[in-house]
DNA sequence: TCTGGGGTCCTAGGACCC
DNA sequence: TCTGGGGTCCTAGGACCC
């Protein structure tokens, strides 16, 4: 027996938990995104597989996305619906023996100790598939790093392994943005310094539940916002939903933050350390309104976010060694 | 028909203290 | 007469991920 990480991973999830509510769907270009008006200022969250066929893909503005492909079907996300899911998907897992780190609403690692991890990635996916009606991808790895990156080479519905052994033969003529958390500015720096891949990575997969360390809600507006008296009205009604996902949480903020978008795209953030701790939705939403007089006013702007964020020191400590498989 | 929303982590610099 | 070294706290910004 040895110890293996297994990276989990739903095939085009949001798409095709749409696609489970209303199987009319199914084989059909399906595109989530925003209010589900594809005139709208929003983007992408998922698109289905068919498509991705036209260059339909996450991040892309859904404006975009309609020019391309104005006959698929544009869908409003359903956050409740997508959750709902993947704690299903989450409850099979732990229904193995095994470890289950969640890392997103379709993803998770899967720490485990087993003779033939590829047997053990198939019958995770048929229960999943039997328990869910969902497919998933499996990475195989001897750490985390592997088992992440193995995963899409598994797209979609498969099964890939990636160790030490195969590292070099699949890794070593892609770019440094191969691996996770190397994005493209980094892939950039990297390339002037000549630098090389490797695979060292983390092999602890750990059961402690992700604890929360900020909460926020912010909003794009449709037309952009000219006055001052409009501005503070949509932060103070965004503190104020800041301030219930606060109050669900059970922990004070310490400090706050507002996002600024001005026209034509150019962001800025700024944070204030509160005087006490605060769930006040009064509190939050001054503070907010403090932290917004400081920023240069003038331009119209187009987005605006509020952040709560809670202390560090009321984390949970770290996992013991014994909550490793 | 330009460019969402919700997160985390890291770095760097200034203020301040001993 | 001119100012070291170390530490922490706080904020801004960058990068990345889903």
């Amino acid at each position: 027996m040895a110890d293996w990480v297994l990276h989990v991973d739903l095939d085009q999830f949001i798409a095709a938990v749409e696609v489970l509510r209303d199987p009319s769907l199914r084989g059909r270009p399906v595109v989530v995104g925003g209010n589900g008006d594809p005139t709208e200022r929003a983007v992408v969250a998922t698109a289905s597989y068919e498509a991705r066929e036209f260059g339909v893909r996450s991040g892309l503005p859904l404006r975009t996305a309609f020019k391309k492909l104005p006959d698929a079907v544009y869908l409003p996300v359903d956050h409740a619906l997508y959750e709902a899911a993947s704690a299903d998907v989450m409850a099979v897992l732990r229904s193995f023996p095994v470890v289950v780190e969640v890392l997103g609403w379709d993803e998770a690692f899967v720490g485990t100790s087993v003779d033939d991890p590829a047997a053990f990635a198939r019958s995770v996916q048929a229960a999943v598939l039997e328990k869910t009606g969902l497919h998933c991808s499996v990475g195989i790895g001897d750490n985390k790093l592997r088992a992440k990156i193995a995963t899409e080479f598994g797209k979609p519905a498969g099964v890939f392994q990636l160790t030490r052994e195969n590292w070099a033969e699949v890794m070593g003529h892609r770019p440094t943005s191969a691996l996770w958390g190397i994005g493209a500015k980094t892939e950039r720096k990297l390339a002037e310094l000549g630098l090389v891949t490797q695979g060292a990575g983390d092999t602890v997969v750990s059961a402690t539940p992700w604890v929360v360390k900020s909460r926020s809600h912010e909003k794009t507006f449709q037309q952009d916002l000219a006055s001052l008296e409009d501005i503070r009205r949509e932060v103070v009604a965004l503190a104020h939903q800041v301030a219930a996902d606060v109050v669900a949480e059970g922990r004070p903020a310490v400090r706050v933050g507002v996002k600024v978008r001005f026209v034509p795209f150019f962001t800025k953030v700024r944070l204030m350390k509160l005087p006490a701790p605060t769930s006040s939705a009064d509190e939050l939403a001054a503070a907010a309104l403090v932290v917004l007089d400081r920023f240069e006013h003038g331009r119209a702007v187009r987005l605006l976010g509020v952040r709560a964020e809670f202390s560090d020191d009321d984390v949970e400590p770290k996992p013991s060694p014994s909550t490793y498989q």
